[in-house]
DNA sequence: AATTGAGACAACCGCGGTCAC
DNA sequence: AGTGACCGCGGTTGTCTCAAT
C-alpha cells in the first residue's frame, strides 16, 4: 500500500495564476510552512494540483527569488557553466541565488541559445544549409525579431507585474556600423523595404532561386558590387550587402542539391561536397568578377553556368583561395542575420568560415554546421562518394586530412571562445 | 483598425529516483 | 519487499505581448 495521490486531478484549474490564487497559496504557506503539497491545495482553499501549486511556489512565489532581468554577471555564470555541465539546469540554479531553474531555463532557451547555438548544436541534429539559411533569413524577416521593443510581463505581485523593457536597437541608421556586432561583413538594408527585398530574396533567392536558369530577369537580383568597408560584395540592385556563395553549376543538378534541397538521396550528400568546395575553391568575389570566363564580355553580371567545378564563397576580407580557371559561378545569397543587434547567430554566413583561407574575425559560426552534418569527417568512405563529383585528382586525400585539422582547431576555437 | 508572426516566459507534462506505507 | 505517491528535474507547450504590415 502506498501513498494517496497528491490530488484528484479532476475538477482542477489549470493554466496561468490569478492574483487571488497566488495570495492564497503565500498566505497559507506562510503560515503552515512548505511540503505537504498533497494536502496544500485543499487546505488553502484552490483548486490546483498539489504539483502546480509546489511549482508555483518554487518559482515566483518564494521570499528568497531575485527579481528583475537576468544581469550580465549572472549571464556569463550561465554560459560557463552550461558549457561545462550542459542542461543540468538546477544545478546551475544553485550557483545563482535567487534564481530558479524554470527561469534559467527560458533564459537560456529564449536568449542565449539562439546565440551560441551555432557553436553548440550536435552533428546529428543539422539540417541542410539550405534550409538552415532560409529559417534564418525567415527568423529576421518579420515579427518581434524586426526590432521590436520588447516588454516583459513579469506576472507576478511580488514584482509589482512590473513591466520591463528590453529595448533593441531601432534600425534607424543602417550604414554599416559593426563596431558592437560580433557579425563581419554583413550590413543591413538601408531601409525597411530593402530589408523586405533582402529577406524575399533570401527565401526565394537561396531555396528556391536556381540561378542556373535561364530567367534572365531574376538573374537582376546580383547585381553586385564591392563593398568599399570590407571588400564585400553588395548584393542586389537595391544595395543590399550580403553574403555571396558560387555553386558549382553541376551542384543544382543533383538530387538533393543545394540548390535543389527537396530531391535526392541523403547519401547523395551535396552539402559536404558543398563545404569541400568552398575549401577548395575559395575566390574573392573581384577573382570571380574579373575573371572574363566567369562574366559575360558585356560585364553584364549575369553569370556563366557553362563551367563545372567552381565554387566560390565570398565576403567580408578577400579570402584567399586556390583560383580554378575553369569557375563554374552559380550564385544563390546566403544572407545572414539582419538583425542589428548582433545577437543572433550567423553561422551560415561564410563570411565567417575560419579555415586556412579565412579570416576568423570572432564571428559567430559553426564548425559542425558547416562540415559535420554532412562531411563526416574521418570516414573517408563517404568523403570519397562525396568527392568523386568534385575532384578526382590526388589532391583529395590531403585536403580532406587538411580540412579535419582545421576543423578541429576551429572547435577548439570556438570552445575557447565560449569560455571566455 | 485588424492581422500577422515571433519573442518571451509561465505553466504543464512526463520521467526517474526516493520514500512512505 | 512491494507498491505507488512524492519530489525534483528537464523538455515542451500555451499564452501573452507588441512591432510591423
Amino acid at each position: 500500500m502506498g501513498r494517496a495521490p497528491c490530488c484528484e486531478k479532476v475538477g482542477l484549474k489549470k493554466g496561468r495564476w490569478t492574483a487571488e490564487e497566488d495570495e492564497k497559496l503565500t498566505k497559507y504557506i506562510q503560515a503552515n510552512g512548505e511540503g505537504s503539497w498533497r494536502s496544500l491545495p485543499k487546505n488553502a482553499g484552490l483548486l490546483r494540483c498539489g504539483k502546480s501549486c509546489r511549482l508555483r511556489w518554487i518559482n515566483y512565489l518564494a521570499a528568497d527569488l531575485k527579481r528583475g532581468n537576468i544581469s550580465a554577471e549572472e549571464e556569463e555564470i550561465i554560459i560557463n557553466l552550461h558549457a561545462s555541465l550542459g542542461n543540468r539546469w538546477s544545478l546551475i540554479a544553485s550557483h545563482l541565488p535567487g534564481r530558479t531553474d524554470n527561469e534559467i531555463k527560458n533564459y537560456w532557451n529564449s536568449h542565449l541559445s539562439r546565440r551560441i547555438y551555432s557553436f553548440r548544436r550536435p552533428v546529428n541534429e543539422r539540417q541542410p544549409l539550405i534550409i538552415e539559411t532560409a529559417k534564418e533569413g525567415m527568423l529576421a524577416k518579420s515579427g518581434a525579431g524586426r526590432f521590436a521593443i520588447k516588454k516583459k510581463l513579469i506576472s507576478h505581485p511580488q514584482k509589482d507585474a512590473i513591466r520591463v523593457p528590453t529595448k533593441r536597437p531601432r534600425k534607424e541608421n543602417n550604414t554599416g556600423d559593426f563596431s558592437n556586432s560580433n557579425v563581419e561583413g554583413i550590413q543591413l538594408p538601408q531601409t525597411p523595404a530593402a530589408e523586405k527585398n533582402t529577406l524575399s530574396s533570401t527565401i526565394n533567392d537561396t531555396v528556391i532561386w536556381d540561378p542556373c536558369a535561364e530567367d534572365k530577369d531574376l538573374m537582376d537580383l546580383v547585381v553586385t558590387t564591392p563593398c568599399p568597408e570590407t571588400g564585400g560584395v553588395m548584393l542586389g540592385s537595391r544595395g543590399e550587402k550580403a553574403n555571396l556563395v558560387i555553386c558549382p553549376s553541376e551542384e543544382r543538378r543533383r538530387p538533393n542539391s543545394l540548390l535543389n534541397p527537396s530531391g535526392g538521396e541523403k547519401e547523395n550528400d551535396s552539402f559536404g561536397q558543398f563545404c569541400e568546395g568552398i575549401e577548395n575553391e575559395m575566390l574573392s568575389f573581384n577573382e570571380v568578377m574579373m575573371d572574363k570566363e566567369l562574366l559575360d564580355p558585356d560585364g553584364d553580371s549575369s553569370l556563366n553556368d557553362e563551367g563545372q567545378n567552381g565554387l566560390l564563397v565570398h565576403s567580408g576580407e578577400r579570402q584567399s583561395g586556390v583560383s580554378s580557371p575553369d569557375k563554374t559561378v552559380n550564385v544563390f545569397e546566403s544572407i545572414g542575420d539582419l538583425s542589428s543587434n548582433g545577437e543572433s547567430g550567423d553561422w551560415h554566413s561564410f563570411s565567417s568560415i575560419s579555415t586556412s583561407g579565412f579570416d576568423y574575425g570572432g564571428v559567430d559560426w559553426n564548425w559542425d554546421d558547416v562540415m559535420g552534418g554532412h562531411l563526416e569527417i574521418g570516414d573517408e568512405t563517404k568523403e570519397e562518394n562525396m568527392l568523386s563529383w568534385l575532384w578526382e585528382s590526388e589532391k583529395e586525400e590531403e585536403e580532406t586530412q587538411r580540412l579535419e585539422d582545421v576543423a578541429n582547431c576551429d572547435k577548439q576555437n570556438a570552445m575557447l571562445w565560449l569560455l571566455s
